[in-house]
DNA sequence: GTCTATAATTGGATAGAC
DNA sequence: GTCTATCCAATTATAGAC
């Protein structure tokens, strides 16, 4: 085992080139570079480009997903949206470079490894359309009527919420999360 | 001249290949098979690849925009949400390529045209946060509090479109437009 | 486990014929 | 205005030393 995490190490550098330059602009050689680890050892610990995404994709979605799930416990129903709401963003912030590359590939449905993110891409979206039901059923409505809330509106809900992030921390940083929250919530 | 459009042909081609690849995977090779002509062709048209992909773009949301301006003719304030909605998800549809472009390369701040595609994102989130606003004070509020709409609602809304839009098209083609947009809206 | 060196392929772009 | 042929740089991936 290494000194140090190389994987995560070389992960982490995989994230910061390809949020810059898309998956396919990412070459191996910069991610080893930004890493400072050689291209060999890459490939020592990835078997290929499409492995080490398809890791990179799967972590981040995973880490969206356990910040949405640390933010709802022992949270009322009338709350959730606002919560999660704060919770994703917060999240997408936390990791700017996450955020733009995952909003770049989420809908690319031709990748070796497209199965894997679509499967943590709904699962967010599972989770949102969740908290907008028991919403729904929080402010008096029934359980059938919040059926009609399905991923779909879950995924509208992400998209939301990652198109609102990105206008906020590319070009509109002076703004607080709250505000933000405010705009996207206000409005919904 | 051509006897056919070249350009057009060209485009539409880059359009396709993308879509699949994104554009740093999208080979001017590819470009030139999918379009029927020779390679030396797309450097006669277009000065380099960021040329074409800026042409591309910008014929993107220019449509975009156009759908959305001819969709709000003549509608009142309180309709307006449910309109440009519907508009922009019935511009999206007809070519989800293009979609599926935009939403992988509007956040993307490094490319040469980078500055070009901002400027369209910004109009097309601006018409939006306008629908929003007329909708906010149909329903009774004040001028000054329609103002606290800003074009980041604008964004949200615009995520919210593309990400029910392209969740609808890619992995529930059974939906119908008018069932995505009340999962959309009713939300909202 | 990590490195250096290199193989094999593909990429964007250009030159010049027609 | 379009094509074919080609250049050169960059890319993914591998081999083998340490």
């Amino acid at each position: 085992m290494a000194r140090v995490n190389t994987k995560q190490l070389i992960v982490d550098a995989a994230v910061a080139v390809a949020a810059q330059h898309g998956i396919s602009g990412a070459s191996m050689d910069q991610i080893a570079e930004t890493a400072g680890v050689a291209k060999g050892s890459l490939y020592y610990n990835f078997a290929s480009k499409d492995a080490l995404f398809a890791e990179v994709m799967r972590r981040g979605f995973e880490r969206l997903s356990a910040a949405i799930d640390s933010a709802r416990e022992g949270v009322p129903g009338e709350g959730a949206p606002r919560i999660v709401a704060a919770a994703t963003l917060e999240a997408l912030r936390n990791n700017i470079d996450l955020a733009k590359l995952m909003a770049a590939e989420v809908f690319r449905t031709d990748r070796a490894w497209a199965e894997t993110m679509n499967e943590a891409r709904s699962s967010v979206a599972t989770r949102l359309r969740d908290a907008l039901r028991d919403a729904h059923v929080a402010a008096g409505n029934s359980e059938q009527s919040a059926e009609r809330i399905t991923e779909t509106a879950g995924a509208a809900f992400f998209g939301a919420l990652a198109g609102a992030c990105l206008d906020w921390l590319l070009f509109r940083p002076e703004l607080s999360l709250e505000h933000v929250l405010d705009e996207v919530l206000t409005t919904w």
